[in-house]
DNA sequence: GTTGGTTGGACAGTAATGCTATCCAACACA
DNA sequence: TGTGTTGGATAGCATTACTGTCCAACCAAC
C-alpha cells in the first residue's frame, strides 16, 4: 500500500500522513525504492488509533507519541509498558504551589485508595489530578468530603472489574494489549462521560420541565 | 476591591483579568472614575469559576462564554438557562459525513435512551458525540453492542439520581444554581475520569505486577 | 501642588499546537 | 518519453490563551 492509498482508506490527507511520520507517531514505511515506500494493515491499524485519540480522546499528539515510545520500548516488560501508556493518557497537571490546602488534598486522596484497597504507584498522574480536583472544588466554595468521593469510586471500580478488565488481552502480543487497554481508559472513558451528561439532562428536564406529560 | 486586589487574591494575573473583561468572562467591575472600577465577591467568584472550568475542565474560553451568556440572559427560564450552560460544556463534534455507520450509530443511542426511559431532547450535543464515540470505536475493530452500553448507563444514572441531583438548589438565585450544575457537571465529571483510571491501574496490577505480596 | 504609583483601555506580540502548502529530485509506470 | 507519484525538507498558517507595552487619567501621599 502506498501513501495515497493509506490517505484514501483512512481519510486522513497525504499531509497529515507525512506529519505523524515526522512526528514518530506512525511508523516508517518499507522503504523500497529512494522515493517509495511500502505501508500495511498495521499502518492502517495505527493511523486509526492515533485519529481516535486525536478526535475522540483529544490528546495532544505529544502524549500520543509518549504512548506509542512505550509500545515501541521492547526493553519494557507487559506491565511497564502498560503503566507507561496509561501514564501518558493522562491529561497532567501543571506544578502548583506547596500548601496546606494540598496536602490535605493529597491525604483525601491516599484514603481513598486505602479504602478500597487500591494498588496504585506512589507517582500515579491521577492521584495529582485528583488532589486538584479537590482543591479547586474548595476554592469553589463546595467542601468535597471522602463520603462525597466514595460513590464515585464504588461505580467505577464495578465497572471496571465487571466489565472493562476482563477485554484486556494481557495473553496477547504486546500491540494488541496495549492498543485494548488505551481503548478501554480513552473511548469508554468518553463514553462514560457522555453517557452521564445525558442522564444528568434528563434528571434536570424531570424536575424543571414546564409539564408535558 | 480593586484590579491589583482581585489579581492577589484569585491568583490570575492582571493581563489575563483585563483579558477576561474584554472576552466577556468576566462582567465589567462598577467604574467610579474615568481610569477606576470598583470589583466584588461575585466578581472573584466568578473569576475563580472561569479558571475552575479552564484548568480542571479543559473548557475552551467560548464555551466558557456561552456558559455566562447564558446565565446573564434574563429572558430564559431556569430550564432554558440550565439547558443552555449543559449544552455548551460539552465538547462538541466537528460536522462529518452522513453514512450508514453513523445512522446505525444514531439508532443505538436513540435505544439507550429509550431503554432507560431518559428524557433527551433531539438536538442534544451528546446525542451525537455519543454516536461519534461509537463510530471510532467500530473503525478501531471492537463492535460495541447495547449490552456494552448500559453498564455505564446504569453506572451513570446511579450516580447521578442518588447522588448529584440532590445537590442542585433549584430554587436558589439562578446563578446559584447553574453554578452547581456546572460544577456537578464538570468537576465531578473529572472526578469520576480521574477515580476511573485509578480503579484501572489497581486492577491492571493485581493481574500483571511481579509479584510483592 | 507636585510626585509617584495605579488604573483602564487599546493594541501588538508570543508560545504552543496541529496541521497545510510548496518545492524538489527521484523514481515508476504507460 | 512523458506523466504522475513519492519521500524528504522546509516554511507557512490558523487557532487558542494569554502577555507585554504604552498612555493618558487619575488618586493619594508628601
Amino acid at each position: 500500500m502506498r501513501i495515497s492509498q493509506l490517505s484514501a482508506e483512512s481519510g486522513v490527507p497525504i499531509p497529515t500522513i507525512k506529519y505523524y511520520l515526522r512526528e514518530g507517531l506512525l511508523p516508517q514505511g518499507e522503504q523500497t525504492s529512494a522515493t517509495r515506500a511500502e505501508y500495511g494493515q498495521a499502518h492502517l491499524r495505527r493511523l486509526r488509533l492515533i485519529r481516535a485519540l486525536l478526535e475522540v480522546g483529544r490528546l495532544p499528539v505529544a502524549s500520543i507519541r509518549k504512548v506509542i515510545d512505550a509500545v515501541d520500548d521492547e526493553n519494557l516488560g507487559v506491565h511497564q509498558m502498560l503503566g507507561t501508556a496509561h501514564y501518558a493518557l493522562s491529561p497532567g497537571v501543571e506544578p502548583h504551589e506547596e500548601s496546606p490546602d494540598w496536602q490535605e488534598a493529597r491525604e483525601m486522596v491516599d484514603q481513598l485508595i486505602a479504602d478500597y484497597d487500591w494498588k496504585i504507584e506512589p507517582k500515579a498522574p491521577a492521584r495529582e489530578e485528583l488532589a486538584q480536583t479537590i482543591v479547586t472544588l474548595r476554592t469553589l466554595g463546595t467542601d468535597p468530603t471522602l463520603a462525597d468521593l466514595t460513590p464515585y469510586a464504588t461505580a467505577a471500580q464495578t465497572l471496571v472489574q465487571t466489565h472493562e478488565i476482563h477485554k484486556i488481552p494481557f495473553d496477547a502480543p504486546r500491540e494488541t494489549t496495549v492498543e485494548a487497554h488505551i481503548i478501554g481508559t480513552v473511548m469508554y472513558g468518553r463514553v462514560l462521560d457522555t453517557i452521564r451528561r445525558l442522564a444528568q439532562e434528563s434528571e434536570s428536564a424531570r424536575i424543571l420541565a414546564p409539564q408535558t406529560p
